[in-house]
DNA sequence: GAGTGGTCTAGACCACTGC
DNA sequence: CAGTGGTCTAGACCACTCG
């Protein structure tokens, strides 16, 4: 009957774990090559096939992608196949016209009572917020209020955002060195008001979805909190379960 | 230049197509093990580690899982682990009490335009339509009705549906021998009707989340069409995303 | 202790990319 | 052609479960 030793970690885990700590750190960057599967087990001293164990792993988490014959880059924000990757409205047709961001809002304040919270800084803490649209076909979708702690988005500015082309994280990464790895959603029903179903082009009262988005960094740091309001009329919330 | 073979399938994705026939024709069945890893090398006569991919790729799918020491077993929907295993609804509080479903109704139809369609099977055909309240901590939350191919479920019942213990889908699996393995949501908001609303317990009119799921069983056939209102109240459907 | 899955290694060869 | 990731093998050893 041995201690049975709780704090068993693989090898492979170890070496996961010095990668990881190498992305967080900028020594490898969104959109760039890491050193090969060969020079990686070299540099670690361990054999190809656990450094590919460790690879396979950060994959799987959307961290790392994999390229037949090119290589293995870090995940980004700013890659075609990944924009809007957290968005799940689609539209109700077939149509697969992508959304376009319309930013109509950026202002400093300080922290709330919840904001706080959810961004683990202390209250009284300078936040950035914005208010944007989102349209699909030109037509107004979706609008979000988000959220970020203003420590980590000095400078952002309301024509920075008006300026972008593409997705907000993608902006985010650019600029501010921030990469995006997960998210929590909660949703729920509800009704519209006044301001909002004007920009919507609805009627007050109709139901919307309510979509709050927490979203994490490297260290599962909470870095984003947004609340988007989703007219339902023409698009759908797609998940997919597994 | 190369036509570039089109079709180039790897030696364990073949063994994986191997063993999911044996799934499919009830050579496994749910909660047994399969044989072990070194048995099945030996019967498809390849190594253990190209079996070991094979079944690497089924667990991330769910259709497996994995027991240290044990074995490898069939996912199954009785196990506890996995009851309401697609359930994303969860309770505003910490809480973590776990839902009771309430049969309501069960009768038999014809397929109509929709039905059939999203069921891949001919307008007209026999279908099975239930109608069941699912209850957190005795609240009334969710009201489903849920559309399912006559054919396979032949002698569906409201007193089987009220005598089974656990969820719909590990009836499902144990009486009609139907595994469901993943699933389609589809979410919108919507005002609650009259007679939703009285189940609820809510004002006519309130909003709702509509979820409607279809879901597959082995080669992606549809087996089941589900449509829920849900009260989000006291509850939010949560997401990940990653 | 026997049997299972889990890890790690070393080496060979295949498929894909780009120069 | 060289360099990359992708597959496959064979064998050794570790961690876990159960009788």
């Amino acid at each position: 009957m041995t201690p049975a030793s709780p704090t068993f970690s693989p090898l492979y885990r170890q070496i996961k774990s010095l990668m990881l700590h190498a992305l967080e750190s900028g020594e490898w960057h969104p959109g760039n090559a890491i050193p090969s599967e060969q020079e990686l087990a070299g540099r670690f001293g361990v054999s190809q096939g656990t450094v590919r164990k460790a690879i396979d792993e950060m994959a799987a988490e959307n961290l790392l992608v994999r390229k037949q014959g090119k290589g293995t880059f870090v995940a980004s924000h700013n890659d075609p196949r990944a924009l809007f990757r957290f968005l799940r409205l689609v539209p109700e047709g077939e149509g697969l016209s992508h959304p376009v961001s319309v930013p109509l809002e950026c202002w400093r304040a300080k922290a709330g009572q919840e904001a706080s919270r959810v961004l683990a800084i202390d209250a009284g803490d300078p936040i950035n917020i914005v208010r944007r649209l989102l349209k699909f076909s030109a037509k107004p979708v979706v609008v979000d209020e988000i959220y970020l702690p203003g420590e980590i988005f000095q400078g952002l500015t309301l024509e920075m955002l008006q300026d972008w082309q593409g997705s907000l994280y993608s902006l985010f990464e650019s600029r501010f060195g921030l990469r995006m790895i997960r998210a929590e959603e909660r949703i729920r029903a509800v009704e519209a008001d006044r301001a909002t179903a004007d920009i919507l082009n609805v009627k007050e009262g109709v139901p919307l979805l309510s979509v709050e988005r927490v979203t994490y960094t490297y260290g599962d740091r909470p870095v984003e909190w947004r609340r988007g309001l989703y007219s339902t009329a023409e698009h759908y919330y797609l998940n997919e379960l597994n």
